[in-house]
DNA sequence: TGATAAATGACAGCACGCTGCCATTTATTC
DNA sequence: GAATAAATGGCAGCGTGCTGTCATTTATCA
């Protein structure tokens, strides 16, 4: 007969799709939305993350690439970036000769801290009126599946 | 006084950032899965997904993009480079001379139709034991939250 | 200790998103 | 019908993700 294989998505398979196909959409607004939050400061939704990254202690970049799910070199230009513009430094590893640890300048600490503030206002006006749970089961949901990548 | 104004997240937008920084992980996640999917096949993420926009029927640039979310530059590019691989060519449009259409090859097809089997078993594994519900509520709010960006 | 593996950062280059600007074509408005 | 606006695609160039390769440093292990 050679009847080929009927091949269709089960209903989770189907909603699955749709997950993916609106989370290339939402990924590029929530960019967009980032640049247009901190384009007046000098920054990108980028560098910002990665200044958000060495907000609490120095790091190295290997570790912030890590922490933030990005390849070694997409981190490097990054804070490569943020040292032209006088927003890290780089203080010396008492663990490691080589891997420096990024730190906030005086200058990245004013920004961040203001980024911050505008980031809290703007997060409290979008997620206005949204539960709480739904938000945080989708977070789950996308680290469920995530891991499963 | 000049006491600072206490800036605080509410819960809800708490559990929204946290939700934006899951997003760009899973979204780097997702097109890291689509590129290995369809690596042998001379694509990538970005090309099956504009190869797919023509599934059902022709449409010119602009359009292919709108549906997609994305400029119409973008697009632009991956149909030349589809074109280029003779995945794809252009259609004369009868309601507009420039905007031709972009249309399948019938290599493109054949193309396609493998890597779309291969997307519904792929989606069938790795969604396997989800809730269609929640899937769908991530959704629903992934675009609740979208428009109000 | 000495050899090997793993981690780290530098450099080069690619993929794919974006913007700005342009000429042409189509739609709208007077 | 003519003037204006909007849409479309082409071109150039940028931002940020990736990979591959390398030298150096650190960790592991026989």
């Amino acid at each position: 007969m050679n009847a080929k294989k009927q091949l269709t998505r089960t209903p989770s398979a189907e909603s699955f799709t749709r997950l993916i196909l609106e989370t290339f959409r939402f990924n590029g607004r929530l960019l967009a939305a980032g640049d247009r939050l901190v384009k007046d400061l000098g920054l990108t939704s980028a560098l910002w993350q990665v200044l958000g990254a060495v907000d609490d202690a120095p790091l190295p970049m290997a570790q912030i690439a890590r922490n933030m799910g990005l390849a070694r070199q997409s981190v490097r230009r990054s804070v490569h970036l943020l040292q032209d513009r006088g927003f890290i430094c780089f203080q010396d590893n008492p663990n490691h000769q080589r891997a420096k640890l990024v730190m906030l300048t005086p200058k990245g600490r004013d920004v961040l801290d203001q980024v911050t503030m505008r980031q809290i206002e703007w997060a409290n006006t979008v997620s206005g009126g949204l539960s709480e749970e739904t938000l945080e089961r989708c977070v789950q949901l996308m680290k469920t599946i995530g891991g499963r990548l």
